[in-house]
Order: structure tokens, then sequence, then C-alpha cells
DNA sequence: TAACCGATTAGCT
DNA sequence: GCTAATCGGTTAA
């Protein structure tokens, strides 16, 4: 794809709110200094839900939420792993998408040093598994999607999506806004039939 | 300044 | 299936 073709791709998602850009994500590419692969699994947070880091509002941890549309989000959950989202439009609104598993395609002998591991479906299939083959922390909060180290790209429309609640959170547990991508095996967890 | 909590994972039973 | 590890952000004082 041309330079122009990845704007407009990337103007498109801009576009979303986060529950369509969550389903949108599954299936495209994302790439941390070309190290990435396949999105497979997205879950959606927005501002008036409260599960998400925006519900109360803004504070110096949720920034980027309250940011400019295609920026990372990275926190540090559990005192140990990196989470990292995708901020969801508009401009301002408080909503992300977190990324919470990919299928590995790029880079894979550096996601393996990182992650310890030589098993593909153990390289990106969680949140914090994720960060830490692609090498995100902190310092790539607030950092643009759209131009370098990251690269956002599109992928097939894929053949199956799957929805469910989401993972780990106590509160809106009814949301269905877990999506992932139907029949892959780099998923966190499987999906309810 | 201190207490409490959490969008998880790895390792063990 | 169960649980320890581990620490920044948030809240209350």
């Amino acid at each position: 794809m041309n330079e122009a073709g990845q704007a407009d791709f990337h103007a498109e998602l801009a576009a979303l709110p986060a529950v369509e850009l969550a389903r949108a994500l599954i299936g495209c590419h994302l790439l941390y200094q070309g190290v990435g692969g396949r999105i497979v699994e997205t879950e959606a947070y927005e501002r008036d839900d409260p599960a998400s880091h925006s519900f109360p509002g803004p504070t110096p941890r949720n920034g980027p939420m309250f940011g400019p549309p295609l920026s990372a989000y990275v926190y540090f959950c559990y005192g140990v792993h990196w989470c990292f989202n995708v901020t969801a439009g508009p401009e301002g609104h408080g909503a992300a998408v977190l990324v919470r598993a990919l299928e590995p395609l790029a880079g894979l002998e550096t996601m393996v040093l990182r992650r310890k591991t030589a098993r593909a479906e153990n390289l990106c299939s969680g949140p914090g598994k994720l960060a830490q083959a692609l090498g995100i922390d902190k310092s790539c909060n607030g950092a643009s999607l759209q131009a370098p180290p990251f690269s956002l790209l599109p992928g097939g429309e894929p053949a199956l999506h799957l929805s469910g609640p989401r993972i780990g959170i106590s509160k809106a547990q009814d949301f269905p806004w877990r999506f992932g991508l139907g029949g892959s095996r780099f998923l966190s967890r499987p999906f309810a039939s």
C-alpha cells in the first residue's frame, strides 16, 4: 500500500468510536520497531464505562485516552506488566482499545529472546505478553501509531469475528466488548461458543 | 504519606 | 484450578 492509501486507512480508523475500532483492528497488522504481527484480540473501553480507566475523568495516567486517536496508551498493571492500548476518537473523548493478542509474524527471534520461550502461541497471547514481546513500555505512552517506530497496516478482512465479555474486570462485565479472530490459535483465552 | 487496588502471568498442584 | 509476585496510580488523611 502506498503512503496516501495508508493515510486514508488511518483516517478511517481514527473516525471510529472505540467499540467499532476494536472490531476493525482485528486482522490488522501492528509493528513496533519492525516487531509484531496480526491483531487477533481486542477489547473496547468507552468514556462512560465503569470498567474504563477514563471513567473517573482525566488523570495523569489516562491522559493519552483524552488525546488524539490512534495513539498509544501504555499503563503498568499488577506491578508486573505493561499493557498497550490504541486510543479511540473523537479527540478528547476518553476511549481506547486494549490490544490483547497478536499472531506473531515479524521479528520472531527478537520476541523469543524477550519472552524466553520459543512457543509461537505463547509469545503474544495476552496483553502483558504482547507488550513484552514487542518491547513496549512507558516510553511509548502517547506516541502516534501512524508513524515510526510504530506501523499500523490493514490486513485482510477476517473470515469470522468473535465477540464476548471482557476479561479481568470487575465492573460492566455484561458488555460484550471483547473481539477476536475466529479460529485463531493465538488468542489469550478461548471465546465461549 | 500511607493504604488499597488492579484491563496479568507463571508456576505449581 | 489456585496463588504469589510486585509497584504505579488513586484516594483519603
